[in-house]
DNA sequence: AAGTAATCGAGACGGTACGTCCGGTCTTCCT
DNA sequence: AGGAAGACCGGACGTACCGTCTCGATTACTT
């Protein structure tokens, strides 16, 4: 059906070893150390074939990012709102507590200069795990355990905003009791009764 | 009673050259644009003297980001703390909604890899806020309005990290609305009665 | 039969510019004026590329200084020493009353504190020479023309010490009889008979 | 007689500190070495002292030099020629043998791109020496011992250069043995007899 | 005793060049 | 057509000295 491109095809092996060298460099010495250059003489390949692959240094770092950190969404459905979005965001929390939360960071601090990878890191990244929570909010709407006028985008900005505030800010840490902190608060609301 | 410094005094004409060059580089490109050497140059500044005084560039951005916006903050004490605090975030979201928010995204980028700059934000810029903010909470929960557990952080977390996660994500802009949703999310809940 | 290296050839095009620009600045500043900066500068060339291929100014200085002057020696014979050694070093004095003799004199002083460019000189410019001379003594003392038992070494340093004395120190200039006089004082004595 | 200046004198703490600091930074490391920085860092005195002063860079060091180096010069009688100039050519090469001789190479060196430099050297090194050595000379051709058309100073720029010369080309050593073969070469020639 | 004037220390300043790093692009040969 | 090797231009980095410039403090001579 799809007749194979003429010429030398492009070599996997260099494709695995641009992903692992670029993830080294990026646990080891965060997004500073992952030069193109760097990369290429740690992966044992030229420069020219970086670029060939991906435009810049952001890109290549999103990609050895997902290559390492095999993303895992939730889709929880307990019939339990508080209970799905928890299990969510504890997801999030337990991977943001390992040097992956530092990694994202960086990702977000050099997205905030370089327009194609924070497009990299919305479509990747957050887009797909807020798909999946709005999803949550929608069906308990649906049984009537949620306003029915709510806006889902407000709600989830005030749960995982606040995740990833501390990760940028780091003012505080993430602690364990979290997300069940976060999200109580959203749902039941803070007036004293 | 204090002994003037021997030598040279500093030269303010040229710490306020570099600030605002420094602050009309950002304005223009971001801190991308802001190396020292443009600064340097349109400051008709040597850039010793800005290594003199400051040890990085972000050090130079924060400095010209205050220095041009005047920092306000609102202490607002009405009684009502939906009242109190949806002031106080709408002059935040007011601010970021001008080139000011892109200034102060690239300033947090870039603190994801400059522990220098990052206290500096925290310091200057976010933990004088929270003062402001916490004293609105602990106000109310002292009126008895709010519940006396309540941790201040984790809501001003949710309200404020929701505003910040919009400028760096960029996934959804600040509607004027947004700083009384945010607010009145948090304070009452969003289950259905 | 030789491999070639890999990669891109070195640009024979670039070597040369900036043996030319850096001899140009020679010339109309003298050492002072040949910076690397410049040199890269007036051959449109980065500076990284002459730092690839010489380790300092005076190295540069060197190379452009030969790649200008193309040397000449003569190996006379005549069967004269007198003859053979006045032709040699008349050639070095006319040499030396043009331009390039203050040049040399700007290399000698910069080979003082810079070990690598007194290596340079002595291989390829002093020692030459001396070479050619040193060949025409010992003819003459095979001929039985000259004192068997002498140091053609300290009658050269006599001879050529001289003047490249009046070109370091300048109290007094190279006359067109210079080389004859030279010659003629070490080879018959200066006794009154 | 001469009316005091007016103000504060000249102190001679200061002068002092300036000489032997920089004569300390040139037995150390050299001319590159003797900044005008480093030597008001090591003197205890401020740059703008020094430029007061001093010129240059070179001028500080001749001064330095000088002022640590009492100068020895030989005005010997013997009724003799080639005594009397052996004593005077040995005592330089005496000097040159210690680290005066690179100082004194160094000094030349920087003197090729720096004529005030220069001119201190000539008149307050090389003149005086070669005063005393014309007056040998014009005295044994007085005597009759040497021709009577003789240029001294083809003669004594053979016998000094030849010690310069090896100073500052380095291509051989000053042996002791030096300052004799000179003479005698010139006095007597070379050829066989 | 007060005034005048030159010097001194400290150190800030504009400027030039340094030698290095990295980004992107190119050129060559090999697979 | 890929790919490895590596040379190339360009821009910025942070540093070293240069020579100049303020400062306040000191030290004489002059009135």
């Amino acid at each position: 059906m799809s007749t194979p491109a003429p010429g030398r095809p492009r070599s996997e092996r260099a494709r695995v070893a641009i992903l692992e060298a670029a993830h080294d460099l990026l646990v080891e010495g965060g997004l500073q150390a992952a030069t193109i250059e760097a990369i290429a003489a740690r992966a044992g390949v030229s420069k020219v074939t970086i670029y060939k692959w991906w435009p810049t240094r952001g890109a290549v770092a999103v990609d050895a990012y997902f290559h390492a950190n095999e993303a895992t969404i939730r889709f929880d459905d307990t019939g339990d709102v508080a209970a799905d979005l928890i299990g969510q965001v504890s997801t999030l929390i337990d991977a943001f507590r390992t040097r992956q939360g530092q990694l994202m960071a960086e990702l977000i601090g050099a997205a905030q200069t370089d327009a194609k990878l924070a497009q990299d890191l919305l479509d990747r990244w957050v887009l797909p795990r807020r798909t999946a929570s709005t999803a949550v909010l929608e069906r308990a709407i649906a049984r009537g355990e949620l306003r029915p006028d709510l806006d889902p985008d407000i709600v989830l900005d005030e749960i995982y905003g606040a995740v990833y505030f501390r990760v940028l800010i780091g003012h505080r840490s993430l602690e364990p009791t979290l997300a069940a902190d976060l999200v109580h608060n959203v749902l039941d609301g803070i007036r004293a009764r």
